[in-house]
DNA sequence: CTATCATATTTGTGATCACAAATTAATAAT
DNA sequence: ATTATTAATTTGTGATCACAAATATGATAG
């Protein structure tokens, strides 16, 4: 499998195990990992030119977050969903989310704003065209443009990996409904961003989350 | 520091890396680090009597999960607590623990149920006897005693993760009140278990974080 | 006694090696 | 052609080594 191309280049301030977390991260949480594929340390070692070593410092972090498995041994694979999981992903988003974006609001600037915006704008043409791949990108970009506003330094990294759990699930979607099905609340957070609404920006995340999760347990049902 | 004695004995079954994750993990646990003391991974390797390697897999594990910083560069620390990671560790515990005990409910069978009971009567014991780090364990025990009956893949390492995080935060209250001003919610929640009350349970566990969770913020503001 | 600088030691990181266990390929037998 | 058995390869694990960067130590000068 072709990684590097799909990966930004290594920065050279950031350690080797750092830069192959990273970029494992953002290939699943940009829905290029489908679930069930599997690895090797060396393969992913060949992949990145490094060693080994840092590619089981990087794996063993996902493994304990849950977003890879080391399971029937000697094989790491991307975790495969199961409605038990999904049902408490579902419940933990729910609890945890909201909460966070109302304490990111009063951190949201201007120009974070007009950031987010944008992304909202990649997403719905992203929608119109079908393509699901980025349709996850900018919906994570979306979601984390808010949270991470807050600097929440327990929240923020918990929620990251219920993200990490759940989006490369997302491409079974692909294969079903497309994207045409798909709606966001994504305007009602911005215009309570722009109104400094609370509540109002609480609710609309909280409406987000569940409609989309309601639409990968269908998915998951078939 | 003499770590083996404080530790159960090596399982050969289990890999050396998970043999220290669960010793670091119980050792955190159960109160005996303090925020703040550090080690190097070479110490805590000749401690448990393996290579580095082993140690820097587990080390690692709970830099990521929160437990330990890898902080001022080179070494390895207890997390220090401050007052925004507790706000955020109470809000997430108050939003997952009752309900991962609800959802624990109906598979706690009578086994389990004298078990808790017991658990309960040796922390009383701790608590009148000023014993903290007796006071910690089992308060520990307690709560996973309940958890872990329901299985929850995703809540319930997420809980941990949480209890990883502030369990060395309570041996300040050590030097402070004691034990003697503990009040804690677990004979309602005893009796909610006996009476398969689900919502009863749930009020018992969001009390009981309630009450310990500010027990400590007193801790943290002097 | 204090401050400054050079030296020695210790640290985490990453690469490499040995090894047993597991997987895969190849071979033999029916 | 299919299955059973054996050989070859690949795997994760853990130990060891090299190295640069950071820390600790000691000598020297004021």
């Amino acid at each position: 499998m072709d990684i590097l191309s799909k990966v930004e280049p290594r920065d050279l301030k950031l350690n080797a195990n750092e830069w192959v977390y990273n970029s494992l991260c953002q290939l699943i949480l940009s829905g290029e990992f489908v679930p069930g594929i599997s690895f090797t340390f060396r393969g992913i070692a060949n992949s990145f030119g490094v060693s080994t070593m840092p590619v089981r410092e990087a794996a063993n972090r996902l493994i304990s977050e849950g977003a890879l498995d080391m399971s029937e041994k000697r094989r790491i694979t991307v975790s495969q969903m199961t409605q038990s999981k999904f049902d408490e992903l579902k419940v933990a988003r729910l609890n945890l989310e909201p909460h966070l974006a109302g304490l990111a609001l009063n951190h949201i600037n201007s120009k974070r704003l007009n950031l987010l915006i944008n992304i909202d704008k990649n997403l719905d043409y992203a929608i119109s065209t079908g393509n699901v791949v980025d349709y996850i990108k900018y919906n994570y970009q979306f979601h984390f443009g808010i949270y991470e506003a807050g600097l929440s330094p327990v929240l923020l990294p918990l929620v990251r990996t219920l993200w990490l759990r759940f989006s490369p699930f997302y491409r079974i979607v692909a294969g079903r409904a497309g994207t045409q099905t798909m709606k966001d609340f994504h305007k009602s957070a911005i215009d309570a961003i722009k109104d400094k609404d609370s509540v109002a920006l609480i609710n609309a995340i909280h409406s987000d989350i569940l409609e989309g999760m309601e639409m990968l347990n269908e998915s998951l049902n078939e």
